[in-house]
DNA sequence: ATTAATCTCCTAA
DNA sequence: TTAGGAGATTAAT
């Protein structure tokens, strides 16, 4: 990033079969991802305005969003950044990567995999502080003994993706 | 420095 | 099944 970088961001929205998403792109990367609103949301400016590299990004962002709705691996992802997170909470989120479609981890298990085996409450907090939900799964953690857990996305979303890629509940 | 709020978990009733 | 508390982290007061 050079000196003069005006942290400017662009906004992008992803009409998808369940939705409207609305990507945020700064210079450095996809800033965050939100769920369908409902409200018109026709916030995108022309590509014109945007850079060539924000477009390029967003054309990738728009097939792996595709991909994870329908329960596909994305075939990329554009650069996430994360860096408005704590250390803690991007130590959550690339755990939280490291799921593969169709897998489930407990929020005890992901404490444990980063080092902090107590702090399970602290997990379910970064999860739902997760900027990118979706293309970083925050849905594919359960709580205890597989049982649903909660969501601030909205309970169900995350059945409907955990659904779609064929993962087991009770 | 305190408090309140979390996508939790375990125990006991 | 429900009630309550321990516990780590964070944003807000």
């Amino acid at each position: 990033m050079n000196s003069h970088t005006r942290n400017r961001y662009f906004p992008k929205a992803i009409a998808t079969p369940d939705g409207t998403f609305l990507a945020l792109y700064s210079d450095t990367g996809l800033v965050s991802l939100s769920f369908p609103t409902g409200r018109s949301e026709g916030k995108s400016p022309a590509d014109a305005e945007m850079p060539a590299q924000i477009r390029q990004w967003h054309r990738v962002t728009v097939t792996a969003l595709e991909c994870a709705l329908a329960g596909r691996v994305p075939p990329a992802l554009p650069p996430l950044e994360v860096s408005s997170g704590t250390d803690f909470q991007q130590a959550v989120w690339r755990e939280l990567c490291r799921i593969k479609i169709g897998e489930t981890r407990s929020y005890d298990e992901i404490a444990r995999r980063i080092g902090r085996p107590n702090a399970v409450r602290a997990v379910g907090g970064a999860c739902g502080a997760n900027p990118i939900p979706v293309l970083i799964p925050c849905h594919r953690v359960l709580a205890a003994h597989r049982k649903i857990g909660g969501f601030s996305g909205g309970m169900d979303w995350k059945r409907k993706l955990l659904e779609r890629e064929g993962a087991t509940l009770r």
